[in-house]
DNA sequence: CCCCCGGGGTGGTCGGACCAATACCGTCAT
DNA sequence: ATGACGGTATTGGTCCGACCACCCCGGGGG
């Protein structure tokens, strides 16, 4: 008789596809506000404790985002939004993997940089020196570390495609990088790696796209490599 | 007089950080069974359902795994299980935004192809080969894309990275593939793709990383530049 | 010794209640 | 007429208790 469930999985799961489906469909709009939880537990059929969970987990997810006494609505959908999980990967990675999300930086990154080199405009450019000479005018490893993230940024948003520079930030995640940088920068990689960022910003500023590249392979390379043999032992 | 509640966000947030920061410290290995929701919600002071809804967002995440009846359990955290939510940024994205997805899988995609034909072995050279030959000899669409599908994900299986695999399966997944492909291959396109396979698999055959790296670059760029002509419109 | 089945434990769902932040609107002073 | 103020309805956040569905394990019967 019934002819509308499939009764396939969980009834969170479900709710989940279902509100999924009708963003995909276009049903409804990036920034629109949805019905209320109470509401949409009852266009569902479901409890609203269910459907709460449902919608705590596409808010994890960046699909959505509520507002206390305001409301539940759809984020921009944007890059930024919607990759900010990929930071969990990146910090719950460990062995291995660790290498492999290097490598997959070291791809991004210097095909990111390379592009940055060709289209970088002169204000983008003066907002990638002036993290560069801060972050080599102070000895604070904590300051050096939010400045050198910045730098990556600024070229990953040169680049001009927000998708790759959202996955590179996540890739680059804060607490991925103290774990990574701890032991390496113990082994006098400070002035090595200002070299290297040297190296960078020169390539840049001759909008060499194919030096620019090498570069930052070289620079993410330094740190996959000492991390391979790190776990050879 | 209290010591450890900085009460930074909602409880249930509180819950998701201190659950990941157990497995992030070790505290939690891969595969092991966490307390019951019950223990778990008066260990950290909150109800049940606030608990329930902390984990159901990292089990949406892959980071954990409930098992009706048994328990919850950590995932083996590998980058298949992290990165599944990453079809949901290919399946939500729309206009530029599709484009630019398209150019980050044609960067990862072109280099996993180059790294298989350094390193493909014979047996995973016949499963691609099988999976080439199956979509060359049917007309139905859905089979082809079935076909096709396992015929990249072969080759960046053999690639030997299994984070880029992963990430690449994303950036493939079934609802984003058709999506696209439904308006590309009325324009005959089906002839092309076939040309550009033949052009993958004869470089994975010859070993040739450099001519592998051009024809997956190709055969993704293709698709990535019929998208922008469509999007000028 | 093996098979079956029953009970206890666990996640899944439900309904209701109350709290906290917000938004809306009518009131009042200017 | 207009803007500041305050109260109230709305809405997400949290908590509680109950019951269901499923899995696992162990005891009893074959």
């Amino acid at each position: 008789m019934d002819e509308t469930a499939p009764q396939k999985g969980t009834v969170t799961q479900r709710a989940i596809e279902r509100i999924k489906g009708m963003i995909a469909e276009g049903r409804l709009e990036p920034g629109q506000r949805l019905p209320t939880e109470r509401d949409l537990a009852a266009q569902l059929g479901m409890s609203r404790s269910s459907m709460r969970e449902a919608i705590r987990a596409l808010t994890v997810l960046g699909v959505l985002e509520a507002r206390h006494g305001s409301g539940i609505y759809v984020t921009q959908l944007e890059a930024g939004d919607l990759l900010e999980t990929f930071g969990v990967v990146a910090d719950l990675s460990r062995g291995p993997r660790l290498v492999e999300l290097l490598e997959v930086r070291r791809i991004l990154e210097s095909t990111a940089t390379a592009l940055a080199a060709a289209r970088i405009t002169p204000d983008q450019l003066a907002e990638v020196e002036k993290h560069l000479t801060a972050m080599n005018a102070t000895d604070d490893p904590e300051e050096i570390l939010a400045h050198d993230l910045a730098f990556h940024r600024e070229i990953a948003m040169a680049a001009g495609n927000d998708t790759m520079a959202a996955i590179l930030e996540g890739l680059s995640s804060r607490t991925f990088r103290a774990r990574v940088w701890r032991g390496y920068q113990e082994e006098g990689a400070f002035a090595r790696t200002r070299r290297e960022h040297a190296a960078i910003h020169r390539a840049l500023v001759a909008h060499d796209p194919e030096a620019a590249r090498a570069a930052a392979a070289a620079h993410v390379g330094e740190v996959e490599q000492w991390l391979r043999s790190q776990l050879g032992e």
